[in-house]
DNA sequence: GGTTCTCTGCCGC
DNA sequence: GCGGCAGAGAACC
């Protein structure tokens, strides 16, 4: 168990640098800080965050954007406070960082479309939606319309579109994915966090099918062995059951922990990734 | 459109 | 564990 984190300190170190860097930190300033050269400081990096670190680079300035603009702060302030040298430079990426224009954003996902349906699995109601980029929530529930009012709640004013047919063949993909998370999901997900949170929902996401993690070791796979409580708040953040396996972190003792959707569909598909065969009386419907 | 930087794979120590 | 290099691709100007 306790993997010991090989010699991070110099990660660490990195990340705060990137932190608290105003404008762009090159490759090799951060290796020689480091002590190590540009690529194996590169390796390094990632293999300890899940970020290159200019991923994580930019994943911060987006965090400083959201943050800018959740304070009501103009977008264009917003946009040169967080370091982008040149709005135009923004734009060019922030379809994949926010998901939807700065102005969208702060509004609540006005003008955002998302389309949505809601299915039955064996585990009850099921809702997948899509941004336009990706999958942006899959959800399990027992009441359909709760899963609907959820997704409007953190939606406020996008445009929600149900029951678009084309929509039938991909929400087919994913049940059938829930079913049997070992097939993978071959679709792209629109995964939108902090930069912290996208580095603990990577580490998730290669815990394999059958397995579990504890939230220590999952802290310590991201190079933080001393933010078990931050990791696990960034697990209970995730939007997007089963294509992000939180599901699979356990407490160290056994314990399932809690759910978002319910620590009954958690054991579940537990229980299924173990080649256990399905309980009745879990899901809601038959 | 050219240049610089990033990123990865591979090999050597 | 670490360095270096090559080649492809992305970012930047």
């Amino acid at each position: 168990m306790s993997a010991k984190v090989s010699g991070h300190p110099a990660v660490a170190r990195a990340c705060r640098r990137l932190r608290d860097a105003e404008s762009p930190l090159p490759l090799a300033e951060l290796a020689s800080e480091a002590g190590l050269s540009p690529s194996h400081f590169h390796r390094v990096f990632k293999a300890a965050t899940g970020l290159t670190p200019h991923q994580y680079a930019s994943a911060l300035r987006a965090d400083r954007v959201r943050g800018e603009l959740a304070a009501g702060r103009g977008i264009t302030d917003a946009i040169h406070e967080a370091g982008y040298g040149s709005s135009s430079r923004f734009y060019e990426g922030v379809a994949g960082r926010l998901g939807m224009t700065p102005k969208a954003y702060r509004a609540g996902g006005s003008g955002a479309r998302i389309r949505f349906a809601v299915a039955e699995c064996s585990l009850g109601a099921i809702l997948v939606a899509h941004s336009g980029r990706g999958i942006c929530a899959i959800s399990l529930g027992g009441d359909p319309d709760a899963l609907v009012r959820e997704l409007q709640d953190r939606f406020p004013q996008a445009e929600l579109v149900g029951g678009d047919p084309g929509f039938d063949a991909m929400v087919a993909q994913v049940v059938g994915f829930v079913e049997a998370p070992s097939l993978g999901l071959d679709l792209p997900l629109d995964i939108r966090g902090t930069a912290f949170q996208e580095r603990v929902w990577q580490a998730l996401r290669k815990v394999p099918p059958g397995s579990t993690v504890s939230y220590s070791e999952l802290a310590e796979r991201i190079g933080q062995p001393g933010s078990v409580r931050a990791v696990a708040g960034a697990c209970a953040a995730n939007r997007l059951a089963v294509a992000v396996p939180c599901h699979r972190v356990v407490r160290r003792d056994g314990d399932l922990s809690g759910y978002r959707w319910g620590v009954e569909r958690k054991r579940e598909l537990l229980r299924r990734e173990r080649g256990m065969p399905p309980r009745r009386g879990t899901n809601g419907a038959g």
